[in-house]
RNA sequence: GGUCCGUUCGUCUAGGGGUUAGGACACGUCCCUUUCACGGAUGAAACACGGGUUCGAUUCCCGUACGGACUACCA
């Protein structure tokens, strides 16, 4: 494949939702496979909606998960700017070339009117649209004399610039994900493409921009999918060959169907941002995935997996693996419902392929590093995120306030209570170098002179030193505990285990 | 309502005119083990429905149902 030129174009609204994460990865392994470039371009047409903050969440999630653009908002490039909002000039001028060509014209009905009309419509249970078979009654460039529409212009009145849709004609592109898509263009309306306050809409800007950065293939949410045809429409207005486009299926919700969205995350207990979002006015926090503890490299793979896979078994990628793998064809129709198992799936498999060095520094750094190296390698097979080791760490140091009444019913009888005993007794003499090792060595040897099993004490001992009936490996446990402190808990034990 | 898109185990998916319909997550059982977890083994579990086409359809075609997206001077 040649290079592409690709883009990630959101909008600076609020926090990245996990599915554009997504968009923008396919975009990036796509460019990356093929020697291209990524882009980043902020789509901020809407100055309603903009929202502080949103475009640097944008920048530092991408930055997270290590898919950095080539070109764009923050990286500059041959196209700049890279903000919309800063390009505003731009395209009026081609709206203009529209207006001439007689492929766009000025509307002046209000916002308010449309309204009306909709209403209206819907009442007889129609629907209303601004097209070919309605253009000729509504206030614009159209329906108006020149002189009419000269005067209305000369006089300020707001004006809106519409894209004239041709009444008849089928329009046809060949998506590389859905294959041929057609459309009827009596089933497109007159979009708009300039707005009243001088701004561009996202079909125009997108148009636009995409011709003018050289973008070959536009990857987005499915979303887009109806509104393809009317960009190809814009294309073949301006004369211009449109990209090739590709479809992606959506992020559906883990419970019932529909878009994935903030609610379910809420509700679920999952995230559905990459980074924790406080929003600007009503300080809520949303919560993301790199709080929560999620790895990138883990989020990448689960990511990658929701609506592409490679054909074969393998399923853990580092994202250099994924830029080979990935390809267009692969990627599904379906919507993918967001599994929360399988994400936390995939981060215990990157989580145990840490070094233990470098989770231990991060994660247990209150601990002295022999030890905090030792904890880690206790509990790493145990946990899902690595943010649960810091309330570990401190229970486990704790002496234990209640034992697991079940065992100790099952398991304490005068011979495990001996057992015990013997242990308390015997085992600070017998072995001279605190170590798991020696430990299991001096238990082993207790046990053995008086005749009593291994599996009929190691459980109550278990209970004896955590309260817990279960739990990681009790010799390293020991030794961790440090011999003081095992003699404490077990006479603690002995005497608080009833008689 | 209209337009468009989709439908293989509970979930993510492989496959594709003749297969024991494969894998992964989750779940059950067993093994390992001082317990739990990890790991290993194993089990249960799916082609939405109805018509065609065909010697044969889960696979191709057409309908139906169901689901979804879009339907703004939002992106």
């Amino acid at each position: 494949m040649n290079p592409v030129r690709v883009r990630f174009a959101p909008s600076p609204t609020g926090p990245l939702h996990i599915g554009g994460v997504r968009t923008a990865l396919y975009n990036y392994l796509l460019a990356k496979q093929t020697g291209g470039k990524f882009l980043l371009r902020i789509e901020d047409t809407d100055q309603t909606r903009f929202v502080p903050g949103a475009e640097q969440y944008i920048l530092e999630s991408l930055n997270w998960l290590g898919i950095n653009p080539d070109e764009g908002v923050g990286v500059g490039g041959p196209h700049e700017p890279y903000r919309q909002s800063e390009r505003k000039h731009l395209y009026k001028e081609y709206a203009d070339q529209l207006l001439k060509s007689g492929k766009a014209y000025y509307a002046f009905d209000t916002a308010e009117e449309l309204d009306a009309i909709r209403k209206t419509y819907e009442s007889k249970g129609g629907a209303f649209q601004y097209n070919a078979a309605t253009r000729g009654k509504l206030k614009n460039s159209l329906s108006l004399s020149e002189e009419e529409t000269k005067a209305l212009l000369a006089s300020n009145s707001p004006y809106v610039i519409r894209l004239k849709v041709p009444a008849k004609g089928e329009i046809r592109f060949q998506d590389s994900i859905r294959d041929w898509v057609h459309v009827h263009t009596s089933s497109i309306d007159d979009k708009v493409l300039m707005k009243s306050d001088g701004m561009p809409t996202y079909h125009l800007a997108n148009v636009v921009d995409d011709h003018i950065m050289e973008i070959t293939h536009v990857i987005r949410g499915e979303e887009w999918l109806p509104s393809a045809p009317l960009h190809i429409l814009l294309y073949q207005a301006f004369g211009w060959t449109p990209p090739t486009f590709a479809h992606l299926p959506l992020l559906l919700k883990p419970e019932g169907n529909g878009k994935l969205s903030k609610r379910d995350a809420d509700l679920g207990g999952f995230p559905v941002f990459p980074l924790e979002w406080t929003d600007p006015v009503t300080g809520q926090k949303a919560k993301g995935f790199r709080e929560e503890g999620y790895l990138p490299e883990a989020t990448i793979n689960f990511l990658a997996f929701l609506g592409w896979n490679p054909g074969t078994e393998q399923e853990l990628f580092s994202l250099e693996e994924l830029v080979t793998a990935f390809s267009l064809e692969r990627i599904n129709k379906a919507g993918a419902k967001f599994d929360v198992q399988k994400a936390k799936w995939f981060n215990e498999q990157y989580l145990r392929n840490q070094p233990i060095e470098s989770i231990a520094k991060q994660y247990v750094e209150h601990l002295e590093t022999s030890k905090a190296e030792a904890f880690v390698g206790l509990y790493l097979d145990r946990i899902t995120f690595p943010n649960e080791l810091k309330t570990l760490a401190v229970e486990f140091f704790e002496m234990p306030v209640t034992y697991d009444e079940q065992v100790v019913t099952n398991k304490l009888n005068e011979e495990s209570r001996r057992a015990l005993e013997l242990i308390c007794d015997k085992l600070p003499d017998s072995v001279s170098n605190w170590n798991a090792e020696s430990i299991k060595e001096g238990i082993h040897q207790i046990l053995e002179e008086s005749g009593i099993k291994m599996g009929k004490v190691m459980q109550l001992l278990r209970v004896a030193l955590s309260g817990n009936g279960a739990g990681p490996d009790l010799m390293i446990s020991m030794e961790l505990w440090g011999k003081d402190s095992v003699f404490q808990r077990l006479k603690l034990a002995l005497d608080k285990f009833p008689k």
